[in-house]
DNA sequence: ACTACGGTTGAATCCTGAA
DNA sequence: GTTCAGGATTCAACCGTAG
């Protein structure tokens, strides 16, 4: 099942993951923003979202269960929806922290009533112990934006290689159930570790092939 | 009622404030973490923190009914906690972003299975719509630590003159339910806006009073 | 005025050993 | 077995003092 990305929901390729197999996931999940109120009046119906939370419960159980003992698991997330995430990930893992990622610039939004926003969390969890790699560094992750994005939410190069490289070893197993460009993938080959990915859109499984390809073009180049 | 520190628990103060009448409410309420206050040297009183965060659904409550219509409250956070704090502000107030104080240096805590914690968390929050004072500032907020505390997490008076400044008007009522060593009085005074203060703590009261009259001292020179 | 250096700090967590 | 008190621990950033 290695080295391959997978059009298909999370939820098949996981079914084909054994237990205790994976060294390390990384998630990017779709934040279900948009349809979801902090208010005690809620106007939309959660029932009628198409983007709901209601997988989440069943997610986390599921990355617990193909996590080898002593691993990691990071996922992005934003201040929005922090406490369900955080609720729900806390059930079968023991959230460490939350990482801020900061960004160089900030974002749109709320221009004359908010803060702007200026980062994302990322939450730190962990089945068992481990330990970092390398020294002591701070829960505030600097990292600039990527340019010319192939995706809406496309992370950082460096900053998923650097979470790869704290995390795992040379040759570890990585999962990334929303692939979506593939940089996870890139960040996997260039740290020398192993990945396996799920996308359901095509398009963005077709480019990050794209990419992946590319890369290992590279590689045999040497 | 104004421009005084009251030597109670915040219940006893907001029974005499009357609905509709603060500008702002600043606090910096007990995390209810598992705390133990093992430092190096014990220099402090320890903090009154039972691991109880049942007043909280009570304490929310009573910010918005003593808050006037279009007016924001900071809550300062530790991540381990905002889940439940996000939820229970969210019950009678919108939460418009979670602000991140980025401390000039980190934390002690796990120094191998975990990043160093270096900032805190200040859920922001509105009752009605209000717009902020001044340019469009991001939701990283750099400020140096307080030297010399005089109370284990003294907040820097920067850092609460600039959320004063942002949320409030010259002459506006500020309260905070949990005012400690007196930062967010000394933040009132310099910013000229009143302010309304509880603390349980006898030794910090007289700390917070000695510093208050230092400041208003300070002001009749000129 | 500038640099070098020593001293001090941190909303914490793990581990050990005693009760 | 279980709880709990207390000691040890990193290292970047800051301050004050000396040169």
């Amino acid at each position: 099942m290695i080295n391959k990305l997978y059009h298909e929901d999370w939820q098949e390729t996981v079914k084909r993951i054994n237990p205790h197999s994976v060294d390390l996931i990384i998630a990017d999940p779709p934040y279900g923003m948009e349809f979801r109120s902090n208010h005690r009046y809620e106007r939309y119906d959660p029932i009628h979202n198409d983007n709901n939370l209601d997988w989440l419960g069943e997610w986390v159980w599921e990355c617990q269960r193909i996590m080898k003992n002593n691993t990691h698991l990071y996922c992005f997330c934003s201040f929005h929806n922090i406490d369900i995430f955080k609720k729900e990930l806390s059930e079968w893992l023991v959230v460490k922290n939350i990482l801020i990622w900061e960004k160089n610039n900030t974002s749109m939004g709320d221009l004359e009533g908010d803060y702007a926003p200026k980062y994302e969390m990322i939450i730190f969890c962990v089945k068992g112990k481990r330990k970092l790699n390398g020294r002591r560094d701070s829960n505030i992750i600097y990292s600039q934006r990527t340019q010319n994005k192939l995706h809406p939410t496309q992370k950082p190069t460096k900053l998923i290689r650097y979470l790869v490289g704290k995390s795992t070893e040379e040759g570890d197993i990585v999962y990334d159930p929303f692939m979506g460009s593939g940089t996870t993938a890139i960040a996997c080959i260039r740290e020398k570790r192993n990945w396996i990915g799920s996308e359901i859109n095509i398009q963005y499984v077709n480019t990050a092939n794209d990419r992946i390809n590319v890369e290992l073009n590279q590689l045999t180049l040497f």
